[in-house]
DNA sequence: GTTAGCATTATGTTATACATAATACTACTA
DNA sequence: TAGTAGTATTATGTATAACATAATGCTAAC
């Protein structure tokens, strides 16, 4: 049995028509009331079903002009359903891994688009670095300045946003009882022996390293 | 100024409503009608903010039962916005990264939490690998079901239900023509030699291995 | 030629009515 | 008394009509 609504119905038909006719990005689709003569169904269908590919980052609509077709940013959408106070604990601790995984995994795509530039800017973070009698703010702001602009410097835009989009969630994981508090504060490879091995080592140096400089998370991950 | 709209409004109070409340999963939420009297609107924006909480998973709605808090799996949200044919080039092009990102940079989550059960099942994955001759299908389920392999065992739900979305997307940007052509298909570590990594090496030499078996990827991304 | 102001148009919002399906209740029958 | 058929109820699903609002484009006046 078809136990899908009209809605979902003409959803699926929009979504169809924008994938056939291989519309461009900027391209108008009808008015609403086209679209409802056209698909034989009421205003109110049809605004649900735009609704919904609003939603899904399809198509953007503003007054008078009408919708028009956009590239769905997908992290954007993700965004607004990632609040940490809504996630179950298993999940915002799974994403917290993730972050880890990722910063040690995207070593070649760091060595792959450095520059000079990047370096200098690098060195420029480090160079502010709070030290350790400073505001536990400061230390937060200053981590997410470093390891932001590493997610930066590998030219993946959709990693970047990705940990953009996680940063809340990682900041929520840190401070909750989540996980086992941190027993020793132990200094590791620092962010100045990340950047000289960006300079001269290699990826798998790279690894290696963020690997060690990221030991005190793990540390509260595993017991 | 203030350009959200009256539903952006009415979202956002239901959203907090349901954090303020720590209503938990299965808890009702009142009606469509209760709702728009006590939010001062008309049916027809209590529905559409309805709408969205239902898209973004934290409500489910029944017929005459009405609508209940449900726990919000962001990836089956997110699958169902990343059809790869809705995605620009850029954007599909860097998932297609990020899948070889996470691949590398899981190493510490797999001898965390790997099982001699795991060890036993990822040869027989392997015992069955196709040959050469074989359908280029079977070589393709044959990566999924090795690789699908090795996220489960990071233990990561999240993770693994975050391949599985990525897996389209990936087999796409595979096929179209996206990457440059494959120039010579070298042979690189084995997934056997992946295995007898996991059996007696460490996190650092899997990364390696890893990172060298996805090298013929690595090679249709830079030039 | 520029701008003020008006007309137009498509979305945003409200209100009302009916359709539909799931639940709850009632009454009838074995 | 138990079980079931059938009916009432209720909340969501859909349709229609009307007005509000804001952005666009046209027109006329300066």
């Amino acid at each position: 049995m078809d136990t899908s609504s009209l809605v979902d119905k003409v959803e699926a038909n929009l979504v169809q028509l924008l994938v056939d006719r291989k519309l461009k990005i900027g391209d108008v689709i009808p008015t609403e009331i086209d679209l409802s003569k056209n698909l034989g169904v009421s205003r109110t269908v049809t605004r649900e079903a735009l609704l919904r590919l609003r939603m899904r980052g399809l198509i953007e609509t503003k007054k008078k002009k009408g919708s028009v077709i956009t590239s769905p940013d997908i992290f954007s959408i993700i965004g607004k359903s990632l609040d940490p106070h809504l996630l179950d604990q298993e999940t915002l601790k799974e994403i917290f891994e993730m972050r880890l995984v990722l910063e040690i995994g995207m070593a070649d795509f760091l060595f792959q688009n450095i520059t000079a530039e990047h370096i200098k800017e690098l060195k420029e973070i480090i160079k502010n670095e709070p030290d350790t009698s400073e505001n536990y703010v400061f230390h937060i702001d200053h981590e997410i300045a470093f390891h932001g602009k590493l997610y930066e410097i590998t030219g993946n835009q959709t990693l970047k946003k990705f940990q953009k989009l996680l940063l809340p969630v990682f900041d929520y994981v840190h401070n909750s009882g989540l996980l086992k508090k941190q027993a020793t504060i132990k200094k590791f490879v620092s962010h100045k022996g990340l950047v000289d091995i960006l300079e001269n080592g290699s990826p798998e140096l790279f690894r290696n390293a963020m690997r060690n400089h990221l030991e005190n998370h793990f540390l509260r991950i595993f017991s």
